[in-house]
RNA sequence: GCGACCAUGGCGAAGUGGCUAACGCACCGGAUUGUGGCUCCGGCAUUCGUGGGUUCGAUUCCCACUGGUCGCCCCA
């Protein structure tokens, strides 16, 4: 073979695009009803947005960054999450100026040097929503239900919100130092990942998967027992109003996610899986520091990302049918050259009608079109012969049912037409 | 970055150190000279991932590489 796919990327072929297409336009049209607009920002940045966005000690920016230069002898990065991009437009744009909230929502591409498994590639693709210029607790609370609403507009179940507050820069440190305090007597016993993050981001230790580690820290001092006045209030009202809209979720005071912007609320969306990644299907929080980070003044923000990828292989594992139509309103079947000359015009009048429209282009006799016209999935069959060119007529047949009948020719549009709204 | 398993036609999948590499699906043609989905018949691999080695001989044994899958880490 000549050439091959990129590791860690797909083709999405034919069959499988209508899928995303449909998950796509829930999307959005989810986002029109809560008053989110599209931004379409590049899908590479300079390097040290993402760096000083997403966070130096971060696993993404550590290893996994798509990072090259130009011929400008520019750094740039094929962007590995949303927010940070989004953000800087929202910057320099100086769309702060504009009367807030700002909300805005994305599909597109992402990048991540990984070794691919179930549920993880290279590029993958997600949805997200990001509101800027309000902590208003309601705000976090709605933008957790149009996650939630998006999977079930889907038919996704089971779906859990995880929800925890990894809090603000005047309480963060004050549970760092209860941390650092009461996991340094046991470094020795933790995992050597864990003994590193001890320096330098030892929130992340909560979030281990090392049995040994989660034994250790049973009893560590959680966050959520730290929160200041501000963040302890927000919070509260974040559940209240999680509550009043009728969304189930459950703390899980280990959350942390990878990301170091978040402040106060943070939330994953996770559902039953085999592969050990696909679970996660999505996850967000409150960055509260971003905007002024990135230069921009200090004004707050909240969002999500939902992996495209892998809410597609929940459904799939949930087995479920999306609505998708894949068949063609009408395959026109002819016989005999004036037939077949004939057929363009049929066509392009049923296609200016509405109708998709198909017929064979390879010469294949009768049976051979009845086949084609099958596998296309097609409603109706149309028969243009000899007999019919001289009664000005054309035979329609419905697949579905085997039933048949002859038309006048200057009919048959219509009675296709109508026969496809159904 | 680490580990395990795998690599045969468009797809799925058997197989053996030796002359013509099963089978199923799909596809094409025919049985049915104007009617699909069922049935029957026929057709469909001139590098068995790539390179090297062992051997009289390798798709089959060994090594390397590449790729895939799954797991660890982390995340969508």
């Amino acid at each position: 073979m000549a050439f091959r796919i990129p590791r860690g990327t797909v083709d999405l072929m034919p069959g499988e695009v209508e899928k995303w297409q449909y998950v796509e336009s829930k999307a959005r049209e989810l986002c029109r009803r809560y008053h989110f607009s599209e931004i379409r920002t590049p899908i590479f940045e300079h390097t040290e947005l993402f760096q000083r966005g997403v966070g130096e000690t971060t696993d993404i920016v550590e290893k996994e960054m798509y990072t090259f230069t130009d011929r400008g002898d520019r750094s740039l990065t094929l962007r590995p999450e949303g927010t940070a991009g989004v953000v800087r437009s929202f910057v320099e744009k100086k769309v702060f100026g504009q009367p807030q909230p700002t909300k805005w929502y994305y599909i597109g591409p992402m990048f991540r040097y990984e070794r691919p498994q179930a549920g993880r590639q290279r590029q993958f693709h997600q949805f997200g929503v990001e509101v800027f210029g309000t902590e208003e607790p309601a705000m976090d609370a709605e933008i957790i239900d149009l996650g939630v609403q998006f999977y079930q507009s889907l038919g996704l179940t089971g779906v859990k919100v995880e929800l925890n507050s990894v809090g603000c820069p005047q309480c963060r440190p004050v549970h760092r130092e209860q941390l650092v305090k009461f996991l340094t007597p046991r470094k020795d016993e933790l995992c050597k990942d864990c003994q590193s993050r001890l320096d330098r981001n030892p929130m992340r230790i909560l979030d281990c998967k090392n049995e040994r580690c989660k034994e250790l820290t049973q009893d560590a001092p959680k966050m959520v027992d730290c929160l200041c006045d501000e963040c302890r209030t927000h919070f509260d009202a974040v559940k209240e109003y999680l509550d009043v809209l009728g969304v189930d979720y459950v703390l899980n005071p280990r959350l942390v996610r990878g990301l170091d912007y978040y402040t106060r609320t943070a939330f994953e969306f996770t559902v039953e899986s085999k592969g050990s990644q696909a679970g996660t299907v999505g996850g967000g929080g409150r960055y509260n520091g971003l905007v002024k980070e990135i230069g921009g003044d200090d004004v707050p923000g909240i969002g999500f990302g939902i992996g495209i990828e892998r809410t597609l292989l929940a459904l799939e594992e949930q087995e479920v049918t999306l609505p998708i139509d894949y068949g063609v309103d009408c395959y026109l079947v002819t016989l005999g050259e004036e037939a077949k000359r004939q057929s363009v015009t049929l066509l392009k009048a049923l296609r200016q009608a509405g109708c998709s429209a198909e017929r064979d282009y390879l010469d294949r006799k009768m049976k051979g079109q009845m086949k084609a016209a099958d596998r296309a999935q097609a409603r109706y069959v149309a028969i243009l012969g000899e007999n019919e060119l001289k009664a000005n007529s054309i035979v329609v047949k419905e697949l579905a049912t085997g039933e048949q009948e002859t038309i006048a020719l200057d009919q048959f549009v219509d009675y296709v037409r109508e026969g496809s709204r159904k």
